[in-house]
DNA sequence: GTTGACATTCCACCTGAATGGAATGTTATA
DNA sequence: TATAACATTCCATTCAGGTGGAATGTCAAC
């Protein structure tokens, strides 16, 4: 299998598997006489094993590191679920920011701030900034901002 | 004003300043004889500006926007009420898809995954991860993953 | 034998918000 | 006058996960 068939047959770019490849998450494919990668069946589960744990929520390098436990004969689903539990916390922590925040915006958006305050003729920026005072953590933000950029949740 | 007091005002480093100078969001300040940037008590007020709208989770881009509405006489406050509308739908939607997302993961977690299932024996990589058929969204799971590295809420 | 679809490597670029460091210039104090 | 603390510009680097493109090579069909 050539990595234009693999990448159909996955979902993903060839340039995307050679990404992958480079960042250790696949071995080293054979090569056919000409240079061309030389993909095994293997390599079809091993890549949709990738594009399942992606949309899990783990990083390439949780990845690499469950394939590599794997790749020595060593259990995996024990160092796979304490990822989970990882990651749990992580969402619940920021469940509590976010739900806090948003709490904060509502205030801060219905705190009137009139034009006089902001416009040509006051003094201020703007009111409604300058009254803020939030207490927000500095990641809850990270994650409104990405969803504004519409950033790397696991897609397909 | 020197850049360095400047800093010291407002908490942000000389980098920043210059940074957010070159990013559109400060005016050019006079120079002195030597070269030096020359700023007035107004540059404190403004990068507390800037500071606090960073807090409220607006990017860059967004307060250059209200910036130049102030810096064109121009009010604010209609402005920013909608940027704050648009951000709330945002961390609406993120909250429900952070729920859903929990939900699933918890359901993954706990279905069994043998250690057959993974290790030495087993032919898969890892069950829980083979098991899983996850709906999350793309942009929500960018945001677990900012959450793991720590990155830019809005700080102090 | 030539055209087109695929493959290779390598290097640059994107997102955002800075930060690090080199090379150089200025200012205040001992 | 030397030295430290500050300033300047400019370029590279960070984080993650890729994407874009150029230059070149291979292979199948017509």
């Amino acid at each position: 299998m050539k990595i234009g068939e693999l990448a159909a047959a996955t979902g993903l770019t060839s340039k995307t598997i050679r990404f992958y490849e480079q960042g250790g998450l696949l071995p080293d494919p054979g090569r056919t006489a000409s240079g061309y990668r030389a993909y095994r069946d293997g390599d079809v589960e091993r890549l949709v094993f990738i594009r399942k744990a992606k949309r899990m929520g783990l990083s390439l390098a949780e990845i690499r590191g469950i394939l590599t436990l794997h790749d020595r004969h060593e259990p995996t689903c024990v160092h796979v679920r304490s990822l989970l539990d990882t990651k749990l916390a992580q969402i619940d922590r920021l469940l509590g920011d976010l739900e806090q925040f948003r709490a904060e915006l509502v205030g801060l958006r219905d705190r009137t701030g009139s034009e006089e305050d902001c416009g040509p003729s006051g003094g201020r920026i703007c009111s409604i900034v300058e009254q803020s005072g939030l207490g927000v953590q500095k990641e809850t933000l990270a994650w409104v901002d990405d969803r504004r950029n519409s950033r790397s949740l696991p897609g397909t």
